[in-house]
Formats: structure tokens, C-alpha cells, sequence
RNA sequence: GGAGGGAUGGCCGAGCGGACGAAGGCGACGGUCUUGAAAACCGUUGUGGCCGAAAGGUCACCGAGGGUUCGAAUCCCUCUCCCUCCGCCA
């Protein structure tokens, strides 16, 4: 959420960010009409009700029967005025804070400028990738590798729960296990991070503090019974951990990593990656989250990239990092930097990491705000998610590079401590 | 799922229709005193909105949402959460 006070200050500067994130700058004025009715409607209503304040405070005091008897009838149609009033207000307000909830957060300065994913920018790149025609192979996709090594079941996921579902199986399944353990080790050992828990299922407002309701609701899967909602990813529980909240400074900045199944809809996506794991209705992720103060965000975003990367060079996996333009950028970031691992098998760039600081955004949505150390104000904290890392595409990339001519998969050296003596995964 | 009890400021806790944003205590902060500290004493100590250049004014918030009333922390209704007992169950 934005705050009301900059769009009223400088609309000028919300429409823009709006143009160049390729959206309507219309929601803009729109807001700002509301914002309008809505302070004319408080400042009416207020006045009226300093005045009931005010006279019934007299009531309670009058001795004269007659007297006392008009000023009630008086303030009984003060109250009446201050009902109708107060009906009008609520709706406006609630349009307003609903209008408020769809506009998208501002792009960072250093975020590049642009249309769509083809403008997003090659920021460095690390690893080299593996030259399978030197080898004297072609490399195949993990669906072909994982359904021949029975490590791979795509069949009878969509039996037990239709397309976009998979199995895991035998050594697939503990290879995953063990890429979860290590990487909650790594964070939470090396990394700083203190590991969390999390229901996986939370209340609508969760959802709407960490943004992805009310603009995303046709992603989420949720239960019509008690109204609980699938988390979409542990960034929604971790951003609301502090929901109406007022933290010590001194206590910031905080670094939560989570563990959690992921649940996504996928309606938008259609048609699109259908084949593999690339795309699931249900996937896991290690997700790593930061509560800073404003001033250090940006150095808390960098750090956070690092940690990322810090995995993917001990898996020896080449990856690239990319900056998000603002053409491309999702609804609640001010920056983003995605981390893409080369696939040789399936031969493309594959997500394993987004890396956001959503500065105040969630934080005004979920109300999460710290006390200066020097006294003062509650000011918002800024907030950073980042995947650290998801698991089907870093399953993807592990069996995709580490593949051997004879359809045998290698173990990543680091891994081989939590694989139970598994070296090499073969049929 | 059934029966009963509860939810008040950073914490504890009073208030149960009229000057209550809320007694009292604890904690925290500032001061007096002291070589320093403690004790004692004095003072300060919530959040948000609206109007205002500011000073200040005003509104709202006593779990949440409705309602009754001239007036609600206090009365009524609905919901949520917590506690005790019973039932059921990984």
C-alpha cells in the first residue's frame, strides 16, 4: 500500500511509476477523488459529533427537567444525522481502502526502465556452463531422466490429484529432502537467519497485508468452510508475523527463513509449462525474509542476493542474475532481482529465485512499524523476501547438469552428507 | 462438539450508563538528593485520523463487528481468541 500522503502530495510521481510499470495511472485520480469524499464526509460527521459530545456532557449535568428534555430531543436529531453520515462514510471509506489496495508499489530509482521481460537486465552471471557435444552427448530433460530413473512419477500425481500434480519417489524424494535440510542449514547456520514454522493455511487479511489479495485472488486455493487460505508461498506467513506490531529498533533487522509446501492456482499460466516440474499447483520452497529499517534496505536486498547465490555456488550450478524492469515487476516490489539457473536438458533459464524489497508496501498493508531507538514516532519497516531457494527448478537444474551419458544422475558434493550414502542416482 | 469462566494501556489490575483515554500498582524515561549508586520524593509515559503554518483544536480506539441511548469500557446481539471440565482424535 502506498501512502496516501505521497499520492496527495505528488500524484504526478504515482502516475508515472503506474505508466512505466505498463498500468493504467487512471487508479491514481480515482484515489484521490475518494480521498476527497472521504475527508469531506469525516470533517461533517466529526463536527456534529464534537457537538453531541458536548451537549450531552451538559445533559448529564442539567438539573432543569424541561430544559433537559429539549436538548435530548435536539441531540436525538443530531444522532440521526450523525447515523446517516457515518453510513456514507463507511462506504466511501471502504472504496477507498479498496481502490488503495489494487494500486502496485513505486519502482526503486535503480530498478531499470522498461516494457516487459525482454528489458530486464543481465547483471552478472557466474559458472560456466557444461559442454555436453565435448562430452558426446545431447542432455536430456529431467522428464525424460526422472521417469527413467523411477525417481519421477508425473502418471500417478494426476491420478491422486489431476494435471500440474507429481511424486517424488525413492531417491528423488530424498534428494529434495536433503536440498531442504542443507539449505535451512546453510541460512540458519552461516546466513544469520532464525528458521520458522508456519501454518500453512491464514486468514484472508495475511493475504491481503502481504498483497496478494485482492488483485491475485484467482491464484489462491482456499477453504470455503472456516475461509483459510493455502499460502501461495511462506512470504505471506513471514510478512505477517509482526502484523500490528510496533518493534524495537534495536531489535531490526530481523531474518526469518522458512521452510513450506507452496499452493498456486496457476489460472493465469494456462497452457504454459505444462511439461515437468517446472510449473506445479503444489511446490516447495525455502524462503528467506528481512524486516529492516528504511535506511538499509538496499544493503539488506544485495546481502540477501548473496545468500542465494552463496547456495548455488556450493551446488556448482551456473546461474545469472537479473534485474527486474519495471515493465516486469511484480505488484508489491520497488526491486526485484531474479536468479535463473541454465536447464541444458529442457535448454532454457529457469526462476529458482526472486529476490524483492517491497520497502514500506507490505508493511502499511500488515501494519508493521518500529520505534526508533532515539524516541519518536512509529515509523514502517521496510520488508525483503527473497526464495532461498525453490525446490522444483533447483531439481530441475540438479538433474538436468549433473546427468552422465549412461542416464545416471550425480550427487552434488555437498549434498552427499545428508543422502545417506548415495553418490549417484541410477536405475 | 457440549457446559462454564474470561478478554481493559508496555505489564498487572480497578471501573459495570454521565467530565473515563480510563483509578491504583509495576516497569520505563526525566528531575531533586548523592562522590557514585540505591532508597525516597516530583514529573512524564498509547495509537491513528481530520482541521491548522504552528500553537493548538477535534474525532476514534477498553478482543472484533453490529445495536440500544441525548450519552456506552459499562446494557443487548453476533463473531473471534484464551482458560477450566467433559467428549472425540493424530
Amino acid at each position: 500500500m502506498l501512502d496516501i500522503e505521497l499520492i496527495r502530495r505528488e500524484p504526478e510521481r504515482v502516475r508515472e511509476a503506474l505508466r512505466l510499470r505498463q498500468d493504467d495511472p487512471a487508479l491514481v485520480d480515482e484515489v484521490l477523488a475518494l480521498d476527497e469524499r472521504r475527508r469531506t464526509l469525516l470533517r461533517r460527521v466529526e463536527a456534529l459529533r464534537a457537538e453531541r459530545n458536548r451537549v450531552s456532557r451538559e445533559i448529564g449535568r442539567m438539573k432543569d427537567k424541561a430544559a433537559r428534555e429539549e436538548k435530548i430531543a435536539a441531540m436525538r436529531e443530531v444522532g440521526k444525522q450523525i447515523a446517516d453520515l457515518e453510513k456514507a462514510l463507511r462506504e466511501v471509506e471502504a472504496a477507498f481502502r479498496d481502490k488503495l489496495l489494487w494500486l502496485p508499489n513505486i519502482p526503486h530509482e535503480s530498478t531499470p526502465v522498461g516494457a516487459d521481460e525482454r528489458d530486464n537486465v543481465v547483471v552478472r552471471a557466474w559458472g560456466e556452463r557444461r559442454d555436453f557435444a565435448a562430452e558426446g552427448f545431447e542432455p536430456a530433460p529431467h522428464w525424460d531422466l526422472g521417469p527413467e530413473l523411477d525417481i519421477l512419477d508425473f502418471e500417478r500425481g494426476v491420478k491422486l490429484a489431476g494435471s500440474r500434480f507429481y511424486i517424488l519417489k525413492g531417491a528423488g524424494a530424498r534428494l529434495q529432502r536433503a536440498l531442504i535440510f542443507w539449505m535451512l542449514d546453510r541460512h540458519t547456520r552461516e546466513h544469520g537467519y532464525t528458521e520458522i514454522y508456519p501454518p500453512f493455511v491464514v486468514h484472508k487479511e495475511m493475504l491481503v497485508g502481504a498483497g496478494q489479495l485482492p488483485k491475485f485472488a484467482d491464484n489462491l486455493y482456499h477453504d470455503v468452510e472456516e475461509d483459510l487460505w493455502l499460502l501461495p508461498t511462506a512470504e505471506v506467513a513471514l510478512t505477517n508475523l509482526h502484523r500490528d506490531e510496533i518493534l524495537d529498533e534495536s531489535m531490526l533487522p530481523l531474518s526469518y527463513v522458512a521452510y513450506t509446501p507452496c499452493f498456486r492456482r496457476e489460472k493465469m499460466s494456462a497452457g504454459r509449462d505444462v511439461r515437468g516440474i517446472k510449473r506445479g499447483h503444489q511446490f516447495d520452497k525455502v524462503e528467506m525474509y528481512k524486516f529492516t529499517r528504511p535506511e538499509e534496505s538496499y544493503e539488506a536486498l544485495e546481502t540477501m542476493v548473496g545468500h542465494a547465490e552463496a547456495l548455488l555456488q556450493a551446488l556448482k550450478l551456473p546461474y545469472r542474475i537479473v534485474a527486474i524492469c519495471t515493465g516486469d515487476l511484480g505488484f508489491a516490489s520497488a526491486k526485484t532481482y531474479d536468479i535463473e539457473l541454465w536447464a541444458p536438458g529442457q535448454g532454457e533459464w529457469l526462476e529458482v529465485s526472486s529476490l524483492s524489497n517491497v520497502e514500506s508496501f507490505q508493511a502499511r498493508r500488515a501494519n508493521i512499524r518500529y520505534r526508533p531507538s532515539g524516541g519518536g514516532k512509529p515509523r514502517y519497516v521496510h520488508t525483503l523476501n527473497g526464495s532461498g531457494l525453490a525446490l522444483p527448478r533447483l531439481m530441475i537444474a540438479i538433474m538436468e547438469n549433473y546427468q552422465q551419458a549412461d542416464g545416471s544422475i550425480l550427487v552434488p558434493e555437498v549434498l552427499q552428507p545428508w543422502m545417506g550414502g548415495i553418490e549417484v542416482i541410477r536405475r
